[in-house]
DNA sequence: ACCATCTGTATTGGCGCCAATTTTTCACAT
DNA sequence: ATGTGAAAAATTGGCGCCAATACAGATGGT
């Protein structure tokens, strides 16, 4: 298929990242917008209703709704259109323990590569989580709490797991949808992330291992 | 956006499967023919030649095109093309990594709930395998070896895990490529088969996570 | 002989229109 | 009133054309 040898022939310097283009910020945008809440599990996304509100092209629209489907964040039904996924407990209980074993999985290598500037930073993101529980809005304690994890997954120095947990964590965020809103519930996972940071620096994988499995099911053990 | 209220409104009793487009099945056939090396690393792939050779609509073939680059298969650099993804060993043995967790992980959900009867489909894979080493082609044996660790995960009543596990597959098929060339390795992952199975049935939870993990990583232990 | 620039060609990517399908509306019979 | 069926409106999905861009070859200068 097009003799062109194996590619690469006449490439220059140039970064082989691939740059986003208007789709994918199309994308991001309805995700974040399905995540929050602004569009409704069940809703559905017609093209042109997109097509306006974000004014886009009618091919960039198809293309970001294409890209949530394989996402799992939409639904497409052929001949008549897109809807935003609904939750599905079991499906969400299915991710949630997935999540388990990733991250439970990956305290081994976290404390394996953890250093001590490593910990402080961690510890400053938990603190900054905290301090937002009382002047903080909901997408700003949704911010820390990924920055926290998110901090706290590389540290395992394998960015395809970073990656995986990341999607993953997108996948159920509309299923839920409602775990935010009991403050108590909050304040729990800030103690736990402040917990995780004591048994980071103390090097002990039992207790990460238990305080990642209770925090991600967030069941008392 | 749209108040069609939550949608639902009109939902007949239609089963709510997603059926697969010409494009999903464009981008089978091409994930396929790029797992097998019939399309090498870094071989460009025009629009016009797959159109000509699949005997498929432009649309299709974009559709497809992004869809693979969605599964991490081919690279699309804006206004050159889509190219298929060159093999990447850092990524390879981090993504093998990701599998050594989750496979690991689900060992305890599949001890859990295994049936007499199912150790015994494992067993028969297992061997259904090993008679394909006499006169399977590379193909057989591939799809054997899927058969095998696809039900073996299946097991651990975890849909999603058994999904994630087979796309990260998927993911490093064509970075290495060369792996199953070797008739000694091969016979040696027919013999870890059995040995899984072996542990399967006597319940063994750590036997069976040192043989995955050495099965995957492709070193003793 | 070698390098830079320019022209021609091939390929990608965007856009608009129209057919196919579905949903809604409305008229009509029961 | 209620259910049935057909016409109308709305929406999705496909296809072809054309501009934008990159690639290859030719041309000319040093």
């Amino acid at each position: 298929m097009s003799e062109s040898g194996t590619g690469e022939k006449t490439v220059r310097g140039q970064s082989a990242k691939a740059q986003a283009g208007r789709h994918d910020a199309l994308a991001d945008a309805l995700a974040s917008e399905i995540h929050s809440g602004a569009l409704a599990p069940g809703e559905w996304l017609k093209q042109i209703d997109v097509e306006q509100r974000y004014s886009a092209k009618r091919m960039d629209v198809r293309r970001a709704l294409d890209r949530l489907v394989q996402k799992r964040l939409v639904v497409h039904l052929p001949n008549r259109g897109y809807h935003v996924v609904r939750p599905d407990g079991r499906l969400a209980q299915e991710i949630r323990d997935v999540r388990v074993i990733l991250e439970t999985g990956a305290v081994d290598g976290i404390l394996a590569r953890v250093r001590g500037e490593d910990v402080a930073e961690a510890r400053r993101l938990a603190l900054r989580f905290e301090s937002l529980l009382l002047d903080g809005s909901a997408i700003d304690l949704h911010d820390a709490n990924i920055a926290f994890h998110g901090y706290l997954l590389g540290l395992c120095g394998n960015p395809e797991l970073s990656a995986l947990v990341r999607e993953l964590r997108g996948r159920i965020a509309s299923a839920l949808a409602g775990q935010w809103q009991k403050r108590s519930r909050i304040e729990q996972s800030s103690r736990e992330h402040l917990a995780m940071v004591d048994a980071l620096a103390a090097g002990d994988a039992e207790a990460l291992r238990r305080l990642i499995r209770a925090h991600i099911l967030q069941r008392p053990e």
